[in-house]
DNA sequence: AGAGCTTGGTGTATTTTGAACACAATAGTA
DNA sequence: TACTATTGTGTTCAAAATACACCAAGCTCT
């Protein structure tokens, strides 16, 4: 939360900056552990949390705010990245508005008027983001999908139809290439879309299934070190990867 | 185009009515005589075309603004209505900008701020729809998708992304009840589907499939009249079809 | 009236796809 | 060297999609 003072100055550069009326949040989707996480921010003193998200500079497009946006959170740049819907309910930001109208009248406060959110999703590696907090957080965090914290405004909403969106995406296009590291086993990447769709597949048919799109490239080496059968390692083809994404893959889950 | 004093009415009453910077266009399809139409209004005096489109008031929830829209051009209401996509290319309106600047300074002209467009599109029944042109506009009126006229600004990309979306949607949803009649014939359903994704099917395993789903009332009484055999009349099952919105469909075409 | 045309409805093989399961292979461990 | 956990591959069975064949009904033309 802002006191007084950084609250003005805030709101005189947002005026000079920013689209009046128009925010964007991003539900950032990782994968660690066998667990689907979204970035989340804690901000100071709180028991609050908020997605990563930002304004619209005047003259931006809206997808390159959104990778602003998510580059001064996470590190990363040029990653997958899509809207997928407005969150316009007049109301939403409310509790946001009342929580500074007694610091700054509202003809003052560019925080006092509505704003409509556009939901951007993100498939990002887990392991090479760098979650950064802004000036008013005191972290920014890794959840996990299923133990999620107090989100506050519609947030959590805003995430649940995210998840909404990524289920429905993987029925129709390849995601593995975003969330997963260069180099994966098949049960990994299996576990991925387990844990996306919450339900467990056959292993066997699985593998079938992922090689049959005609994505993967399988690696000389299998897999050293570990106990048990040593796995074969996959990486993504991604000359076929892009074009399975622009023709799309058949059937369902 | 409006000439100077209707500008600057106009501004007056959008700066106190409604957001800045977001606006609302609406794609609104139809079936009729075997063919996919989209609603188009023709500014007057101009060979341009434009999509149904509108504003957003300030305390009014988007989905609702897209919804009196489309009552105003349409005399629908309570239509299916759904957002698609943000289009914020800050560019995207710089022909309407150059339009008017001459007319009234950019710092007078609501018109000559930047715009994010959310892109609605809806399925209406053709026969139930009145047609309504807006004050600057000289016709609303049906256009082929085959056959668009010149639609300006991102207004043709904005169609093609509406169909685009629309052809996912019919994996995943049925789609029928908002664009046919009460009353139908299979084969007249059969056509709807191949208008939108453009390709054949089989007839028998077309009804087959069809009837599978179990949304489909058919009536006692076989369509009278015509020539050749008399085909029967369905009509959906309004209970099952929201059930099989809500949870979707298997497989695609 | 009835042959012939067109359109609509139903049935039935054939192929493809998906789900379920058995078994072999490999690497570590006791 | 058995034993176990894990991965890779094959096989079977059922369901679904596909392709066709056939029948029924209504109109036209002679």
């Amino acid at each position: 939360m802002f006191n007084k003072q950084e609250l003005i100055d805030f709101c005189e550069t947002a005026r000079s900056s920013y689209l009046d009326h128009i925010s964007i949040d991003c539900v950032v989707f990782g994968f660690h552990e066998g667990q689907l996480k979204v970035l989340g921010l804690k901000i100071k003193n709180e028991a609050s949390w908020y997605l990563p998200g930002g304004f619209v500079m005047k003259d931006e497009p809206i997808e390159m705010a959104a990778n602003r946006i998510l580059k001064e959170r996470t590190g990363l740049d040029e990653i997958f990245l899509q809207q997928f819907r407005v969150f316009g309910d007049p109301e939403r930001a409310r509790p946001h508005h009342d929580l500074y109208k007694d610091m700054l009248p509202p003809e003052e406060n560019w925080f006092s008027m509505r704003f409509l959110t556009i939901g951007f999703y993100a498939l990002v590696d887990f392991v090479h983001v760098n979650p950064t907090p802004d000036g008013h957080s005191e972290s920014c965090t890794w959840y996990d999908l299923t133990d999620l914290p107090d989100f506050k405004l519609d947030h959590a909403q805003i995430i649940k139809s995210a998840l909404d969106t990524l289920r429905l995406q993987l029925n129709y296009q390849p995601i593995g290439y975003n969330l997963m590291p260069k180099e994966f086993t098949m049960p990994e990447l299996q576990k991925l879309y387990e844990t996306i769709l919450d339900k467990k597949l056959d292993r066997r048919n699985f593998q079938r299934r992922m090689l049959g799109f005609g994505i993967l490239n399988r690696s000389e080496q299998p897999r050293k070190g570990g106990a048990h059968k040593a796995p074969y390692l996959y990486s993504f083809d991604l000359e076929h990867y892009q074009n399975a994404l622009k023709e799309g893959l058949k059937g369902g889950w």
